[in-house]
DNA sequence: TGCACGATGAAC
DNA sequence: TTCATCGTGCAC
């Protein structure tokens, strides 16, 4: 498996977006190594969309979106459930793409639908955030043989506050995977 | 220092 | 539709 590099992320999160469906995330701890391939994903493009965490401006939190490409984004939602993002374009956009979805490949324990339940399964925190993915240990490759997707587009889910933003199509599945979320 | 709320998920 | 549960951001 050969791990994405930086050039993979330094685009447009769109286009980051469209290409991680079908990619594998990893992540070895505790000498275990957990494999999911990416199935369901949403983009977020920077400060000026509503609905991204970086529309507040830079604060300690969203300071990760705001850095270099290639970089986790992990936060705490609701008290309970991990979201993790990755981090694109150049330095400055603050714009990521959320991962909303796993097809479980190895060691990939529970459901895995959902951003939430995703970093449950994979054994992801805030201990994850900031982390750089072009590195060993946690990161995204491109998997050994590359299924064809078929891409569906449809509104995010739970940015109803953002206006607009709300409505434009940022979420991205892979047409008739079982893993998705919410088909 | 206090407080309202969230890129969720599960129960009722 | 309600609730769990807590870090974050902003008001005071």
């Amino acid at each position: 498996m050969k791990r994405l590099g930086r050039v993979f992320y330094n685009r447009p999160a769109i286009e980051v977006a469209h290409d991680l469906l079908g990619k594998y995330l990893v992540h070895v701890s505790g000498g275990v190594e957990r494999v999911g391939r990416i199935v369901e994903v949403e983009a977020y493009l920077g400060p000026h969309d509503l609905a991204a965490h970086s529309a507040k401006g830079m604060t300690p939190r969203t300071k990760v979106m705001f850095g270099p490409p290639g970089h986790a984004y992990v936060y705490l939602i609701y008290g309970i459930y991990h979201c993790m993002n990755v981090v694109t374009d150049r330095e400055g956009h603050a714009s990521a793409v959320l991962l909303r979805a796993l097809e479980p490949v190895r060691n990939v324990a529970g459901p895995t639908q959902g951003p939430g339940l995703l970093c449950r399964a994979m054994a992801i925190d805030r201990r994850l955030h900031g982390h750089d993915l072009v590195s060993e240990h946690f990161y995204i490759a491109a998997p050994p043989r590359a299924e064809p997707v078929v891409m569906v587009k449809r509104p995010r889910v739970g940015v109803d506050y953002a206006g607009h933003w709300a409505k434009r199509l940022l979420r991205f599945y892979i047409r008739g995977n079982p893993f998705v979320s919410k088909p």
